[in-house]
DNA sequence: ATTAGTACTATACTTTTGTATACTAAGAAT
DNA sequence: ATTCTTAGTATACAAAAGTATAGTACTAAT
């Protein structure tokens, strides 16, 4: 049984564990806003520089692109290469850490495909 | 292998099926914000009521809450009960896809500890 | 008539997130 | 000297999310 389920059978959410608590927010902050999904699908790829994620992501502006891979930096969830070449290149890649997120990714398209056919069904029974 | 995965290997994110995309946007509007998951947390006991949950998350305001279970109830992840009382009782609860989600947020918790262990590793290797 | 309990809603405000547009720094090529 | 390229930053603004505080509607008991 997982870690989280377990709640459910022993009224335990109050004593949840922090550093569960505290690893659920931290996931919870890699992927919120708008923008940190595409760019680590963008990251898939492999290596990659700002333009061309600029490209890749539709009206993200520069600004926002900027700071969010700051964040996701910070957050260890890419790495940031400088070459010095001119003109200068950098090149972002997914750490380890980055590239296992897909794991969660995948969890969470698991339940939203479960989660559209339930509607479905509870709807139009 | 994972469906996600797959995308690391085949260079296909491009391609990504339209309804993978739609579950995970899907998932993510039901888990984001800050109050969603503590509420879904809470939810696990069993049915609940108002008040009970203004007092169980720390510092939501009943405005907050209001909204928030509006639109958990319109995406189906919880039910609203209304019992022709007096004084009215009203309890929630969730739903079967509501009660599922605990295996996206195990994943959540699951990624996050790791990700903190690698990070750690990293920083004092 | 007043007080109290339940489940909210209204209004005004602050903070965070995102947009639009222009601009900078550094070196290389012309 | 001017222009080109890469990788951003600066400034001003708009929209969304969240906060603070007060108030409403219903009914039941005192």
């Amino acid at each position: 049984m997982s870690d989280f389920k377990e709640l459910i059978d022993r009224d335990k959410v109050q004593q949840c564990p922090r550093h569960y608590v505290l690893a659920l927010t931290d996931t919870l902050n890699v992927m919120n806003g708008k923008w940190k999904l595409p760019i680590i699908a963008s990251l898939l790829h492999g290596k990659i520089r700002f333009k061309d994620l600029q490209e890749n992501i539709d009206k993200i502006t520069p600004r926002m692109l900027s700071k969010e891979l700051k964040e996701l930096e910070l957050n260890g969830i890419i790495e940031r290469k400088v070459y010095n070449q001119t003109p200068v290149l950098i090149e972002y890649i997914l750490t380890d850490s980055g590239k296992n997120i897909t794991s969660v990714i995948d969890s969470m398209i698991d339940w939203g495909m479960l989660h559209r056919t339930e509607a479905i069904k509870s709807r139009w029974p």
